[in-house]
DNA sequence: AGTAATACTACTAAATAGGTAGTATTAACG
DNA sequence: CGTTAATACTACCTATTTAGTAGTATTACT
């Protein structure tokens, strides 16, 4: 609860690697796969779902491949996490047909959920993908 | 991914349900369960998580049950967390043995999630029980 | 035509979340 | 002192989600 995934992981790094090629430069999901040691299938449709989505521009064909669609500083951690995920809820609570806790006067949660929903959306909304490509971790 | 499970969402309607109590007085898991329609068995292991860290005292035998053992201004999100999940990473990647996205350089999304980490630890850290004690939702 | 790339869909395996069951321990109460 | 109603602990099972695999279609460079 509350970690990356790893369709999450994968969009991050190859978004991360576009942000460093030339411009106009193509990045091809094969080359992404055997540098990171991404299942290469798994990565193509994470991929797809960022091209789909306009966050990233495919060229079909040899020689094809992806880049960014967007300047690094536009791209914002809820788009990316729109475009692998869908539209998610912090807890079931806060869904609208609501298997919510209830007691007789009404969800005893919801206050508490909605504070941290509203943080985590403000969170996610205002933090980009130029924040991070900078200098280089090694873990 | 990025959601509240139902422990931590049976977690969070117990500690409010305390935090209305009257003081000292005590609330049975039985009660909590027949209120909410919460699985018996699963919400007194949850409890019983609670109890183990301390933020919650437990009197056992017949007319026993549960109350807060700290006031609600003084239990953060982060506590709660602890006590009924453990230690938990946001990411593999922050890991130390390390499932890292590695190139020949270092991990490339480290700083990325680092970031994230940090600014979600202060906020579970910064958040306490009483700010949900007010007003009841309707969901 | 051959090939190397993306696009799409169905399926399978592994991991996690959610729930069930049974037994032990404790303490109030008659 | 036995019954009962509470917590404590552990093992197990099921459902859902996550992660990965496979196959085929489409596109475009050579």
């Amino acid at each position: 609860m509350f970690r990356f995934n790893k369709d999450m992981e994968y969009a991050l790094i190859s978004l991360v690697e576009m942000s460093r090629q030339k411009e106009f430069q193509l990045l091809s999901a094969r080359e992404l796969s055997q540098r990171y040691a991404i299942p290469f299938k798994l990565l193509a449709r994470i991929l797809q779902k960022l091209s789909t989505d306009g966050l990233i521009k495919s060229v079909k064909g040899p020689m094809g491949g992806y880049r960014l669609n967007e300047q690094p500083e536009n791209i914002r951690v809820s788009r990316i996490l729109m475009a692998v995920r869908g539209e998610e809820r912090i807890a079931d609570c806060m869904s609208p047909g609501g298997d919510c806790a209830q007691d007789k006067i009404g969800c005893i949660i919801k206050p508490l959920i909605q504070v941290f929903q509203d943080k985590w959306v403000s969170f996610v909304e205002n933090t980009t993908l130029d924040e991070f490509t900078g200098s280089n971790g090694n873990g």
